[in-house]
DNA sequence: TGGCATACTCGAAGGCAACC
DNA sequence: GGTTGCCTTCGAGTATGCCA
């Protein structure tokens, strides 16, 4: 038993033997070089995302809004630790893009040392299940979400760790399912950005389908809003009226509706606008069958002969910049349906040409949608591999 | 250095009153 | 009764201030 909780569950067949028992500090140096403050000059600070997502830069202020704050300077290619968030993996790895900026205290960094120790596997052990547990055993205090990490109970961490050529191996086998995501990742911002350009295009009508006899389609006409669709608003229920009834499957606010739609079997034929009143202003389109919420809008297409309305979908989606606009009132805007009913947009006039820019832009969003799906399931599958390759 | 309180921003939700 | 406008509350996320 104890033989078998030395070594992890999947295993690079070159490497045999058990791992060995060591110190976070024994593995690491803890690095510090304090800045010298001029009130004048100016400094950028790093901060540290929770959940493993990495470092952020702040804007950059001088250095009398520093106030007595004691900060340092970043040196890249170290674990950089925010001590008050470690618990809540809080953890990250410095890079060229940090160096010349500065943390305060509560970020202490420490360098691998050679042959101990490598960086990446530092870093994603830390991730783990097991990496977790253990920053919170060093992570004592009881300020609510605030549990500052113990800097000596965190040198004084002892865990499993492999010899620095596997645990070049296993980082590295990581990294290359990281650069995978990476390169997922890029690719659906690209297929974004390239529908954003067409949509540009076919919107301005600068880009135009044939018909079906290969002859140009008719000139396109300035519509409002109301005349093509029934735009109606959610009804307001409160939480109890919404158990009862169970005729609203979707709860204030569009943002959510999105979470309903596949357990609730959506129609097609509904378009949902949150209207935003209490919801800070925000825009969603869901294609749902039933809405509820006094911010929320539906739009139904009230002839379905003359207008397609994945077209529709898409002709909204488009012109969100500018429904968001039509926001009035002060803190949480909200949009009124007069102003709504009233929006003009542009239609071609033949249904087959809608037809045709709606088929090529769902094709585009179909393809969006593959990436993200194939970024979720790698994230599943990464997820419970990096508990079957570390101990 | 560490523990705890507090600050601040942002996103989201619940709900109510006045108005049409 | 539906619509509109706005207030309040909550929680997550991240950081800072103060004191022992």
């Amino acid at each position: 038993m104890e033989k078998q909780n030395k070594i992890p569950v999947l295993r690079f067949p070159e490497f045999k033997g058990e791992w060995e028992i060591q110190k976070f500090g024994n593995l690491t140096n803890r690095i510090s070089y304090p800045v010298k403050v001029e009130q004048g000059e100016l400094y950028q600070q790093i901060g540290i995302r929770s959940h493993g997502k990495g470092i952020f830069h702040k804007e950059s202020i001088e250095g009398k809004g520093l106030g007595n704050k004691r900060v340092f300077w970043v040196k890249e290619k170290a674990l950089i630790v925010n001590i008050v968030f470690a618990w809540e993996q809080a953890v990250a790895k410095t890079t060229s893009k940090e160096v010349g900026k500065i943390a305060s205290h509560r970020f202490p960094m420490y360098q691998p040392i050679e042959n101990k120790s490598n960086l990446d596997y530092l870093l994603y052990f830390f991730l783990t299940k097991k990496g977790k547990s253990l920053l919170e055993l060093a992570s004592p205090g009881g300020a609510g979400r605030n549990k500052t990490l113990g800097q000596k109970e965190f040198e004084n961490l002892k865990f499993l760790i492999p010899s620095g050529l596997e645990q070049g191996k296993i980082s590295s086998f990581i990294s290359t399912v990281n650069e995978k995501l990476k390169a997922l990742k890029e690719k659906k911002s690209l297929l974004e950005q390239y529908k954003k350009g067409v949509m540009q295009q076919i919107f301005s009508q600068e880009l135009r389908f044939k018909d079906h006899n290969g002859k140009n389609f008719s000139d396109w006409k300035e519509k409002k809003l109301g005349k093509v669709c029934d735009v109606k608003k959610g009804k307001q229920l409160n939480k109890e009226q919404l158990t009862k009834t169970g005729e609203y499957p979707c709860i204030n606010g569009g943002i959510n509706l999105s979470g309903y739609t596949d357990k609730f079997n959506s129609l097609e034929n509904t378009i949902t606008i949150s209207e935003g009143g209490n919801s800070c202003g925000y825009i969603n389109f869901f294609k749902v069958k039933f809405w509820s919420g006094g911010h929320n809008y539906s739009i139904e297409i009230n002839n379905p002969e003359e207008t397609d309305n994945d077209f529709l979908f898409q002709l909204l989606k488009h012109n969100e910049a500018e429904i968001m606009k039509l926001r009035v009132g002060s803190g949480l805007p909200n949009i009124q349906k007069k102003d709504l009913v009233s929006f003009s947009l542009v239609f071609p006039m033949s249904k087959e040409e809608q037809t045709k820019i709606a088929t090529f832009l769902t094709a585009i969003d179909d393809k969006v949608n593959q990436c993200q799906g194939q970024i979720t399931n790698i994230e599943v599958w990464k997820r419970g591999l990096l508990q079957q390759l570390f101990v």
